[in-house]
DNA sequence: AGTCATTATGTAGTTTAATTACCTAATAAT
DNA sequence: ATTATTAGGTAATTAAACTACATAATGACT
C-alpha cells in the first residue's frame, strides 16, 4: 500500500499529493484519524481525501484505513529518507533494515511465479549446476552452492572468470549455468553466458530487467531493485537474490517429494559432532 | 486478536458472546461490515456490538475493525508461514519472502543499538579486520570482506579452520576478529575465538544469544532468529547477518565522515570499464 | 491573448454510521 | 418476594463520511 502510494505520487493531483504526503509522513497515525483530521493535516478538503481513497480501489475512507493498516502489519515500514551524514545508530539501524524489508516486499509482490517455476523445472532436470558470480554476487553464488549441493547433484560455484570461461566452453546440454549479476552488464559475464548458451547448455540469469545478460540467457529471473543513489545506503539486491535462491531451493525440495527429506536430515545431522550440545 | 476473543468467550455476556461468534465465524467479512450489519448478523443491538468492542480495549467499532484487520494479516501469515508439501509456486514464494521479512522486522526491533555502536567503535579503531565463517556463514564473511575492503584497511575473510587458527594465534591488539556463526556452537570456531582473545585481539561475534561463542568474545552482536524446524524452510539467519553487516558498514562510513566519500566513489567508478553502458 | 473545454478542488447539504443516554428486562441476593 | 445489580435494547444525538453541485484553475485551440 505504502509502495503503491509512493509509486502513484507523480501521477496525483496537487491536493491528492498533499494527502499522500500526509499519509506517508506518518502512516500509522493515518489509520487512526478521521477523514476530517487527515484533511486538516494535509490542508485539503474532506472530499479530496475521499477521492484520494477511491483512486486506490477502496470503497472509501474507512475501507482505505483498513487496507492501509493491514499493509503496515507485515513488518514493512516505509522509508522516505535515505541515510544522511547526521544519522546516528538509532536512526540508521532501522533505516537499513527498513530499506531491505521494503525491497524484499517489492520483489515478493512483483516476481513472476511462472518464471520461478520454469527455473525450478530446469534445475530439477539439470545434470550439473554451476553458480557464477563476481564480487558481491560471488558471495551469493557461494551461498547457492552451499544450499544446492544438498540435493545430491554436482554443484559448484565460481568467481574466477577464467575458470568460468573454461567451464562455459565445455558446457553441454543438461548443464545449467546459473549466472548471478546485479547489473547484468559485466562484459566478462555476458561473454561467458553467451559461450555456455552457444554450447547448448541452459543459462539461467538472476539479474536486473532488460539487461544485456538477459538477452544471452535461456531464462531470466529479473529483479527490479531500485539502485542505491546515495553512498551510505547498502546494496540490497544481493539480499533479494539470496531470498530468490531460497525460493528456488524450496521449489526444488518440494518437487523432489517427501522421499528426499531423509537425505536432507542426514546432511543436517552430519554437523552435530562439530558442535557443542545445546543446554 | 482472534485468540483474545476466543479466550474471552467464556467471560462474555450472552449478547457479547453472540457478537464474538459472529465475528469468529467470518473475521474477514467482519472487518468490512458496518456496526449495523454485524449487529444484525449476531442478532443483537448496535450498542451491544459497541460495548463488545470497548471490552477489548479499542476506541470503538471502527478502531476495533482496524485492530482486527491488522491481526488477521499477521495471524494468517504467521500461522501459515511454514512451507508444506502441498504448496505450489504461488504459495511458497510469498511464504519464503514473508518469513525473511518477519525475521528482519523482529531483529530490527530487538537489536541493541549500543552494541552496534560499540562494534563500530572497535572496527574504526582496528588496524586489521578478519572475517571468519564456515559453511553458510562463510558466504556472509566473504560478503563482509567485499564490503569492508572499501574502507582502505587490511581486511580478509577466511573459511579454512587451519588458516583461522594460525591467524588467531598470531593475533595482536588492534586486530579485530569478526566471527560469524549462526549457532555459536561450532567447536572449532569457539577454539579459534578463544585463541584470538587470549592473544589480546578483539573478538566480535555475530551469533545467537547465550551461545558458547559469546562467552569467549569481547563483544557479541546477538541475533535471535527462530530456528527453522521444518525441512523446507530456508535459514534466514544469514540474511539477517548480512543486513547487520550493512548496518555496521554504514556506521563505519558515517564515522569516517564526508571526506571519505570520494574514496568510495573512486572504487565504484573503477568498475565502469568492465561493464556495458546503460542505454 | 482570449475563449472554451476540461479537470481539479472546495462548500454545503445529505446520508449513513456510530455513540451516548436512558429505560426496561433479567438475574441474583437477601 | 423484594430489591439491588447487571445486562441489553430503544431512541436520540453526535459525528463521520459521502454526494451533488458550484467555482476555480488549468490547458488547448483559435
Amino acid at each position: 500500500m505504502i509502495n503503491t502510494i509512493n509509486d502513484a505520487l507523480l501521477t496525483l493531483n496537487k491536493s491528492e499529493k498533499k494527502v499522500a504526503e500526509a499519509i506517508l509522513a506518518d502512516p500509522e497515525s493515518a489509520t487512526q484519524s478521521s477523514i476530517a483530521s487527515l484533511a486538516k493535516k494535509a490542508n485539503v478538503s474532506e472530499p479530496s481525501v475521499n477521492r484520494f481513497c477511491k483512486r486506490f480501489n477502496t470503497a472509501g475512507f474507512p475501507d482505505f484505513k483498513i487496507q492501509l493498516a493491514k499493509s503496515l502489519v507485515s513488518g514493512v515500514r516505509f522509508v522516505n529518507r535515505n541515510v544522511n551524514p547526521n544519522d546516528n545508530v538509532d536512526s540508521y539501524t532501522p533505516k537499513i533494515f527498513d530499506s531491505t524489508i521494503n525491497d524484499l516486499a517489492l520483489v515478493r509482490d512483483s516476481i513472476d511465479h511462472s518464471v520461478v517455476n520454469h527455473v525450478v523445472d530446469q534445475l530439477i532436470q539439470a545434470k550439473r549446476i554451476y553458480f557464477f558470480g563476481l564480487g558481491t554476487s560471488g558471495a551469493v553464488a557461494r551461498d547457492a552452492e552451499n544450499k544446492f549441493f544438498r540435493f545430491n547433484l554436482p554443484v559448484s560455484f565460481h568467481d574466477d572468470v577464467l575458470m568460468m570461461r573454461m567451464l562455459a566452453s565445455t558446457g553441454v546440454g543438461g548443464d545449467v549455468f546459473f549466472v548471478i549479476s546485479h547489473t547484468g552488464r559485466t562484459k566478462e559475464i555476458i561473454d561467458i553466458a553467451k559461450i555456455a548458451s552457444e554450447n547448448g547448455a541452459t543459462v539461467v540469469a538472476l539479474t536486473s530487467p532488460d539487461s544485456p545478460l538477459t538477452k544471452v540467457s535461456s531464462i531470466s529471473l529479473e529483479v527490479n531493485v531500485p539502485e542505491n543513489t546515495d553512498e551510505y545506503m547498502a546494496m540490497t539486491s544481493r539480499i533479494v537474490h539470496l531470498v530468490i535462491l531460497d525460493v528456488l531451493a524450496t521449489g526444488f525440495t518440494l518437487r523432489r517429494g517427501p522421499d528426499f527429506l531423509p537425505h536432507l536430515e542426514k546432511i543436517k545431522s552430519s554437523l552435530k559432532p562439530t558442535r557443542y550440545e545445546k543446554l
